[in-house]
DNA sequence: CGCTTGATTGATGCAAGTCAATTATGGTGG
DNA sequence: CCACCATAATTGACTTGCATCAATCAAGCG
């Protein structure tokens, strides 16, 4: 359980109006004033490496984060170590803003692969509820779409079998994947997970997540590389996990 | 399962300035505009009988609530019927923010005991935003709290044992009540679930959720009643479930 | 080339599910 | 008033899903 910290934050580099996440099919764009706001509110970048930790439970974080590149997830831990993924951050999503309005944050965040973000200040947020109400709409929308996943997560840790909840968990994330776009700019269509953090997702043991993989490898719809896997077959997946994703048009990002 | 769809929306009878939550010690108060903005926002009341649905997945709904009193929860089900309870509401939260920002809703409200609830319509939500940066953060604020305790829900189910489980959510639906003075007020020291509703929030059956209980009650921490059951020992279990309720001041309502 | 990380597999034990029956309680209609 | 039912809680017997323990194997790397 390394704990590196590593402090990359540099000044923007990208400007918001070349912003790669604008261009996107996924993501709706700003107008003109919001994109102003966005720029004048951005305070800088941040790369994060695979398995460095980018906010840590406990801590005061007065800064705000969007995914541009890469795949994170958060997670929280018992004393003793056990430890549960929540969920994963993927380009478009917002980070740290629980910690934000609370006095502290209430779980961690990890890169799970290399990641760029884009950093915000705390102070400012009031001036964007104040100045643009637009954008603070997007920021509940956001929290309440991170809301009806962690619903879609409780119901399958609690009630789905072990082989439906891994054929959830990967449908999941490659539909997720698909739709921000990730696999066709950065890479190739794998989800950059090991073993060890599907069995922290859905509440399983290393060994058990291993023998549940392996009867969705044998079926076919499934391929496991080194640290990693790619779905083959979406729809079966979808069909055993008994879960079909909710089609949604473009979102908003901050 | 009854889908029984109490319709008893009635015009406004306790008018904000009255409002029952104002003057618990739990809740900040309104200023003076915010106070006039929130009594034209008020669209009526509505009263729900226990076990009737107040808001059905699936469903188109415009409509806002706001707990005043009594219990309800949110559940979604798979559809062989596996139901996952996500979390409960008391008085002072907030009900369907999820649907007005959605297309639909992507879970199920119930009641638990006789509730009354404010009603907003969601029409006004776009002036609540341009006109009331305050009650907009209030409102993020909020959608940001409920994901906290989703993330709690979720690292009890995923990585506790059935007995820190069942520990952890009476302990923290005991503390709810205490801090939202529910006890005070509406009733006796009495956390209004059947072990039945326990066993779907938990995850586990219903005869291993009456087993696990047992032992609670052979500790001498937890009394059994009817349809109840009432805290006797909450630093024990805390202690059993490795569990302490972070500590917050007085917190915003719509 | 030895070390570390991630994946894999078999053996064994326990936690939790399922099946089934019983009790207690309150409500209801004859 | 009471037989009858429905709901909630309870308990025992049996089965199974998942955890734990313990090796092994493959690949990348300093």
């Amino acid at each position: 359980m390394t704990m590196t910290q590593a402090k990359t934050l540099t000044p923007p580099r990208i400007p918001c109006d070349l912003c790669p996440l604008r261009r996107r099919e996924a993501f709706r764009d700003f107008s003109g004033e919001e994109l102003q706001f966005v720029a004048n509110f951005k305070f800088g970048e941040h790369l994060a490496e695979p398995g460095t930790t980018i906010i840590a439970e406990g801590q005061r974080h007065p800064q705000l984060y969007t995914v541009l590149a890469g795949w994170g997830f958060r997670y929280k831990i018992l004393e003793d170590g056990r430890r549960q993924i929540l969920n994963y951050l993927l380009p478009g999503d917002l980070a740290g803003l629980q910690g934000n309005l609370m006095s502290e944050m209430l779980h961690s965040v990890e890169a799970l692969t290399r990641m760029s973000l884009c950093v915000f200040e705390r102070q400012r947020l009031t001036a964007l509820f104040r100045q643009h109400p637009s954008l603070a709409y997007d920021l509940t929308w956001i929290a309440s779409r991170e809301e009806s996943m962690l619903d879609e997560h409780l119901l399958s840790i609690g009630r789905r079998t072990a082989l439906e909840r891994a054929a959830y968990l990967l449908a999941f994330l490659d539909h997720r994947a698909h739709v921000t776009g990730v696999f066709g700019e950065e890479g190739p269509f794998v989800l950059p997970l090991t073993q060890q953090h599907v069995a922290d997702t859905l509440g399983l043991s290393l060994v058990h997540t291993n023998k549940t993989l392996r009867k969705l490898l044998d079926a076919g719809v499934l391929r496991w590389l080194d640290r990693g896997s790619e779905v083959l077959d979406p729809a079966r997946l979808r069909e055993i996990a008994g879960w079909q994703p909710t089609k949604e048009g473009r979102r908003p990002f901050i």
